[in-house]
DNA sequence: AATGAATGAGAGTTCATTCAT
DNA sequence: AATGAATGAACTCTCATTCAT
């Protein structure tokens, strides 16, 4: 049977996304090769056999994980501003984004190498991808346009290179403070938005 | 007991060699979370209990992994024909690196998140990348005096974007290879080095 | 609180013998290794707590359904139609039911399986048992004093004979059509009933 | 690799058979509702791991059960002794069969009722059953053209009563035991062989 | 009378590791 | 050097049962 009232319904959608966040975090911290079903129940103060209530295999509660996932990463990328702005505000989004969410980033980078053998969760990141690339893209052309960048750049080509650059922040190894602070600046000299945060 | 001659050194290490690429090839495939000893004792055709002869542990097995990666990767690194060459025979290494060895790329992958867990492999990689973020700083700040490059770029925060761009493509997702080919088109571009393929 | 009206008492059994019947099929379909609690309670539409409201235990449960078996299997046994006639009808009779109601057959020899491990449906089927084989003797005792059994003939032996091998058609594997076509053909020869359907 | 001497090979089926008897013991006490992986390589005095050593899934261990099953089943079908004896020598040797070994007449009815579900065992069953059928109508026929039988008597229809009869002891609630000594009593006395051991 | 949520106990299966030979 | 056999610990998943509402 549905669920009777609305409260039920977001009342169970609710321990699912406990749950889908224990998972997160887990990954987060021990990587799908040290994600335990067990570990994630526990996190939420719940018996396995719970969590098989909520979730029917593990494979499922993974997907899962990959909307939330999805559902932040994407909510980074979406421009906002006004439009002089939107490109340098990307950076700084993306920039924010790897401070204030340290897990996603792990969780991204998981769910990158995942992709190798799992087609669902390759589709999946092809599509975020192509539409951070296409995102980036169409903010690069507009500028171009307006004449907010230098005439001998190629915008398609800036974009694979951003995207491309940005993506490895998400392997940890890489990701020393000072490195990715090199590389933004680098990249925000290259689009000559560096310096002002709006139209003087 | 020891290895009386250095014949029955070699012997062994070569059998050692043999499993440290049959655990390579198994990652490259499946990743560590796919990593069975079983599987590599097999592929070499041998027991899995003459595995523990060889690697005491999986974990020992797995620091073989890591050497060969790394052996594989910085022979990459190494500047090769005249300086004036260097740059751009770099590039041209690492994209020819990500084409003949696609394991290696899945490797590297798989070890530069595995070290967000394992701190030998994160001092490891840490190593190896600074080796490589200071060789391409190197070069460019060697390029950059002789003239070659345009004067505006600054050389250290170069050397990192184009570390990060190159990372990026140790992970699955992104590697699309028209995506690959915008972005090295367009570090090429950056440093002045597409067209020409040595002095007039 | 017991039912506090006849009404309501009478409806609590319906939806007992609903759950009953339900159980009924599954072992049927399933065997007791297949039974589980949650399909039955499925099958009527009720959710697997509303069962044990009704139920206290998957046992109690089982329990409805031996009585529900018997209740149908001991119906058939009864003996209908003349005297003369009842032995020949009494064949026939069995044969409609293996015929009609293949369920019924198929939880007949689950039940003789587990009266091995289970005393309790040990002596609910012994007693069936029994009185089927005194049924039977009765029958054919009576029939011998009448004169229309051949005089050479055990009766009690027999009955024996004639239970065991219409108990053998409970077992799925041996019930091909034409074997069983085979056999009663051989007992109605036996016991000279075979042509006739009355006296003339 | 394969065991590099038929001794070891040998030790090997040994101690396949002694889990294939265990499991085999275990179906007959407690059916295949209650066969526990565990339980049978605790018998053995193995570990479960080790149980799955030599069987790599509990199918695969069932399968075992059913061939040590039907071997021990198919022994006691062949004909022995002289021609004119082998009706009445068949008949005792099944009777002697319910009495040596009640476990392998439990094992045989739990297979009977499990190929409902199981299509192999099923056929494997069907097999050994049309077998025993054909070795039966074999020896009526026989009997009859030597005029060893009552001349009324249709023996391929007496050969599927005789199959139907016996197949009914595998049932544990029927096997009383003068219930069974009055069925052998009346199938002997059907078939003229009941007294005389051997020609005089 | 009915249910959603929760659980303990246990199932089959997997895997790195060990050890006698 | 090499192996067959064995194992402890752990894994995901299942199921009858309970309980507050």
């Amino acid at each position: 049977m549905s669920p009777r009232t609305r409260l039920e319904a977001a009342a169970k959608e609710d321990r699912q996304h406990e749950l889908v966040l224990a998972a997160f975090n887990q990954i987060a911290a021990r990587g799908f090769e040290g994600l335990r079903t067990r570990e994630v129940a526990a996190e939420v103060g719940l018996n396995i056999a719970t969590l098989h209530y909520y979730f029917p295999t593990k494979e499922a509660l993974i997907r899962g994980v990959v909307d939330e996932a999805m559902r932040r990463f994407r909510s980074t990328l979406e421009p906002h501003g006004s439009p002089a702005d939107q490109l340098r505000t990307h950076l700084r989004a993306v920039r924010q984004l790897l401070r204030t969410d340290p897990k996603l980033r792990a969780v991204m980078g998981e769910l990158a190498l995942r992709s190798a053998r799992d087609q669902a969760i390759a589709g999946i990141l092809r599509g975020t991808n192509d539409a951070w690339y296409k995102t980036l893209r169409g903010l690069l052309r507009r500028a171009a346009k307006a004449g907010h960048l230098r005439p001998d750049l190629d915008t398609d080509d800036v974009a694979a290179l951003i995207v491309a650059a940005l993506t490895s922040m998400m392997l940890p190894t890489v990701s020393k403070a000072d490195r990715i602070d090199q590389t933004f600046r680098q990249l925000e000299r290259m689009l000559g938005v560096s310096g002002r945060t709006g139209p003087p």
